[in-house]
DNA sequence: TCTGGTGTGCTATACATATATAACACTAGA
DNA sequence: TCTAGTGTTATATATGTATAGCACACCAGA
């Protein structure tokens, strides 16, 4: 299964919302699909190096979205409603990305068409 | 002056932040120049509906950071001396945030093309 | 000089986020 | 039945975020 999730400490967004925000982005995509079983909550949490309470918490409010469904002492899994993210929230969130990357480069004094650049040799090279 | 700022109330992302992000990439594709004069903190706040002291967060920040100079009556500029830093930093910090980007990308399903694209379109944009 | 607009500083409050720690309850398999 | 692994709950603590409100200092212009 290709799914992995980070977290990106820098971003500010909290740690629960982007565990959310990927595992919905992973059923969006096919990468998740219904009866998959997530990491245990103990398992991530060492993975991801934050408090297990923490992706509880990630876990717990998308089971009352509807989108997990959680079973004790078994594990937590996809559940048969995928969730729905629209054309426009992917845009949203390729937009809050791109944004965080061009003002922490600007930072730095990069301009728009030097982190292209970046980016273009970064793709040549793989 | 074609610069403005908006909030995004559902991305999680605080407040400050976010106006942080927008005024270093309005920088850096030349929306801002050196010596521009930005929003009175009352003004801005009004315009976001946000509280003062929010405003007053993110442009003491970036003071401390050396991107935005002050004068107190007068009201708040983008600094005329940007930091100057180490060129071989300077390559290394892209590259730091090449890599980040990308994984977050990737994290989120986007792939190395779409975020060119994304980026392209910012550059159009400017 | 006076006045309005500016940034600054401070206190207080409320809520959100993340951590540490410990216990508890359920399930599957030996 | 026992055990390991799972999700759950609870408490306490620390930090971050945003608000409200007030007073003060500085600057430019009338």
């Amino acid at each position: 299964m290709e799914f992995r999730i980070e977290i990106d400490e820098k971003s500010g967004v909290p740690y629960y919302r982007q565990i959310m925000e990927q595992v919905k982005f992973a059923m969006a995509r096919g990468h998740l699909q219904p009866g998959d079983r997530l990491p245990t909550v103990r398992q991530l949490a060492v993975d991801l190096a934050i408090n297990p309470n923490t992706v509880i918490r990630a876990y717990r409010q998308m089971e009352i979205e509807g989108v997990l469904e959680t079973q004790q002492g078994s594990g937590t899994y996809v559940g048969r409603h995928q969730p729905k993210i629209d054309r426009l929230e992917k845009q949203r969130m390729l937009d809050q990305i791109l944004t965080d990357l061009l003002a922490r480069a600007s930072a730095y004094g990069y301009s728009v068409e030097e982190v292209l650049e970046g980016l273009r040799q970064r793709k040549e090279e793989s």
